[in-house]
DNA sequence: ACGGGCTATGTTAACGTACTCATAACATAA
DNA sequence: TTATGTTATGAGTACGTTAACATAGCCCGT
């Protein structure tokens, strides 16, 4: 009996064709009640409106976009969801899609391996997305020679700078400075850094946001630690410090969660914290595991950096692609892990 | 000078018969080098990319679609992408997702308010899915009246069993068995409960295994205290506890935030952990903030409960629509927060 | 020389929607 | 009565893609 003529239920989905038949209108009408638009006679409403329900309608997204060119919603390419950087990226950007009645549309690349931006941008381009927005926490390797599709918004979140791309950040060079400042007035000046991995383009702006505020007060930095971004892998470095390191009096851990780590493992070695030595971290993010959270950090206001995001990614009419560098400031949180320094 | 003719870059994306035009081949061979079809002369084919690339050709995702019927992506409804239970799903489904080369489509309700099933299927059914899967984490107010959309998979991921939906969830209920053996085979049975907001449904099936199991000994449950899953609220609780129960000997945390909470309150109350009070959480959640995490727990296999939720709300041919209830086992993960109760 | 099978390519149709325009019925004003 | 406007509805079209079919050229064996 092979494929039906196109009135009855067959495998094909309902579309606004078979709801007209159904109710003896034109596929014009239902595409009228469908989408609330005036001048519809209220019972030729209520009869389409009863049709689309027995039939089971299901607006057609492909072809409404393939008529009106427009996706509404935004592609995003991150490597690892779970990573806090992109959950809170992810979190940021659900916001303000939601603010603009948009979906996104989420790839996961590789979790371990790099993955170029060509590779993603063109993964992403055949996706339906008015906008793409690639989250780069490691340094891709096309990075310099990259150039984004002609036709359709594009932002990488990362702290580099691109002559053809517009990124936008949350500024990790400038959180290292605002801590820094913080210790250098409490008047500590050694001050040990534990980062995250050295791939880690976040990791690369904290540190030398760190080294340049030494640096600038003439300090000679010392060897900076490398960590994973684990409690354990700051217990291990602050275990490290405590044993070899008798003359610093502060440490930077390049997020809450190494610093969490550190702070025991100092207290393990009996040192007191803030007493005998400071210490702080980044991204505010112990609340919700730890309590009574003492530890002095800076936080971001990830709902922006998702705003900036979004909003670059899919301009208004208008706001049309100039490329643009965005950084946007964290905000120092004092809380009870730092103090003057012992005499 | 109105619409040009289409030759011409105007403002309409570049589609496969302006490619055609430029390298001088039909549209449809266009396809086929697009596609890596066979059957395509090998000098063609390069004139063709080079039209491409030349062009910024983006192939049509809504022509495409429309096209072949199916969308490649399957639609996830949560309401808060921060909460840990949904992080996880969205790890989970992600990973499975990249195994079927499909993408996933986000939208996130509102964050605080409840939303009902009716409303998040209309919402989703109007997105490029193949398949519908919705995060229930509290109840639906039209949970028990709610009828799938037909010809579109759909998943409710809850623990909530539903007559014509099929639902899968890690087990939120075994989880507590398996703890409360655990206690009670270490000789406990004064196990006091902190559970999270009573309006999740987590919490309602955790809170439930733990009642389940003390009746099954015939002991009195004590009154349950509810926290907010965050770790203060779990210290807020310990602390009370340690006020006012001398004597309980074991604590049944329903979140590892809130174990972790409890632990520092009875520490910081005089009680030793495990020697005093044993402590037990759910989800294994502490590995990157604290360091030496002793915490007995729960594990799940979120990936596998991705797995699960995916493949049923995008079945493969032949894996039709049964309506099932899945309940995925946790793990129980044996640390050094219990020990035999102090005599 | 000619039919048969291959390869490369073109032509047509269909997917579902919403815009533009046309038309019919009807109300109102001159 | 006729011109003019308003409202409800329908017809036609274009959006970009791919499957199915059609065609043209070529090589090969008889």
């Amino acid at each position: 009996m092979a494929r039906r003529p196109s009135n009855d239920t067959g495998s094909r989905p309902v579309s606004m064709a078979d709801v007209a038949r159904a109710a003896g209108v034109s596929q014009q009408t239902v595409s009228r009640v469908a989408n609330g638009l005036p001048n519809v006679n209220e019972q030729t409403r209520q009869r389409v409106q009863a049709a689309m329900q027995e039939l089971g309608f299901r607006p057609s997204y492909a072809g409404r976009s393939l008529r009106d060119g427009r996706y509404h919603s935004v592609g995003l390419c991150v490597n690892d969801v779970t990573k806090f950087g992109n959950l809170t990226m992810i979190d940021g950007i659900a916001s303000a899609a939601r603010e603009h009645s948009c979906a996104i549309t989420l790839v996961e690349m590789s979790k371990t391996e790099e993955f170029s931006l060509a590779e993603a941008t063109r993964r992403m381009a055949a996706l339906p997305v008015d906008g793409i927005i690639i989250g780069m926490s490691r340094m891709a390797p096309d990075f310099e020679t990259f150039d984004p599709l002609p036709g359709i918004g594009t932002v990488i979140v990362t702290m580099y700078a691109h002559p053809r791309v517009t990124t936008v950040d949350s500024d990790h060079y400038g959180c290292s400075l605002l801590l820094m400042d913080h210790l250098f007035e409490l008047g500590h000046e050694q001050i040990r850094y534990i980062g995250g991995p050295s791939f880690s383009v976040d990791e690369q702006f904290r540190r030398a946001g760190w080294q340049d505020a030494l640096e600038r007060k003439h300090i000679e930095p010392t060897e900076p630690l490398e960590g994973d971004w684990s409690a354990n892998s700051g217990y291990e470095a602050g275990r490290y410090l405590a044993e070899h390191d008798r003359t610093m009096t502060a440490i930077y851990a390049a997020n809450d969660q190494m610093a969490n780590g550190a702070i025991a493992a100092l207290r393990d070695s009996g040192l007191r914290v803030p007493e005998d030595v400071s210490v702080v971290g980044v991204d505010d993010s112990l609340d919700d595991f730890v309590a009574h959270n003492e530890l002095t950090t800076v936080r971001f206001d990830l709902h922006q950096r998702g705003r900036e995001v979004f909003e670059h990614a899919v301009p208004e009419a208008g706001t049309a692609g100039k490329t643009v560098v965005i950084r946007i400031p964290g905000q120092l949180i004092i809380r009870h892990s730092t103090a003057i320094p012992r005499s």
